[in-house]
DNA sequence: CGGATTTGTCTCCACGTCAAGATAATTGAT
DNA sequence: ATCAATTATCTTGACGTGGAGACAAATCCG
């Protein structure tokens, strides 16, 4: 089954669209682009963290870091504080109600994709990601 | 080794992002945009069509497919005829310009796609596309 | 110490995208 | 035959994103 490079990209770029589908639909029901789920996401798991450190995580750049950024704190999902050690960055946090929101949301997401990803069994799914990890590492270290 | 839904996910879009900097980094070297070159890449190798049913094979709603058309055409990449049995639609195909332009980036293209999945070998190839087909597809059903 | 470089953030602008609505042509139903 | 629904395309307005550049603070080095 002579499988090609650019068959494998397509293949794999199909099936990432059809669980982003998954994914998006159900944040967008919660008000929030896929890149503010993102930084509320890593707010949550990794703590408060100075913007552009939150940027490179989520693969965002300095500016459009910063709008996501903006666009949370006028939800009053997130604020910005000052850094002691260094007074040019800005350390960004959870406010109470985006902690609220991020749990719920998260766990929910976690849901919609372990329903989304059911068409594997857990062999298959095991066999996936360690395919996937293998080309994913390998690509991006050329 | 208890693999989650969101495990698999996030492995997937990490491979993906992975794939996607190769595939992007070659296309803006030609002065196009992933979707002019998804484009492009349907009308050569599926002929000429209609606007909007280019736009649904590469994912494209009809402001973006038009808009994306509006781009090639600027660029004597594409051009719009008449449909004879429709005169609603407008039936969009290749230049001479653009084939030789989407015929060398294809090849470039797969060769790059080749050298990025180089990673893997034959066997891991098809294991993964067998494994990513059957994601998807369950994935779309849902 | 003091100047050059780096780092962290922000602003501004251009671009691609989408959703919703407008227009025109076709098809279907009565 | 005619009116409604559908189809194909285009337009408009809003949004998210990236890149270039501005600015301040921190760091490095002679």
């Amino acid at each position: 089954m002579e499988t090609t490079g650019v068959h494998l990209w397509l293949v794999l770029w199909k099936a990432y669209q059809a669980l982003l589908c998954h994914a998006e639909r159900h944040i967008h029901s919660l008000g929030l682009g896929f890149s503010d789920f993102a930084v509320l996401e890593v707010l949550l798991h990794k703590g408060p963290a100075p913007v552009n450190t939150i940027g490179q995580l989520v693969h965002l750049t300095s500016g459009s870091i910063t709008a996501a950024i903006d666009r949370l704190e006028r939800k009053s999902l997130v604020a910005r504080g000052a850094d002691p050690s260094d007074r040019r960055a800005r350390v960004v946090h959870l406010t109470e109600a985006g902690r609220a929101l991020i749990e719920c949301a998260f766990r929910d997401h976690a849901a919609a994709m372990e329903a989304a990803t059911a068409g594997l069994s857990a062999a298959e799914r095991d066999a996936a990601v360690a395919l996937l990890k293998k080309l994913g590492l390998s690509a991006r270290e050329r």
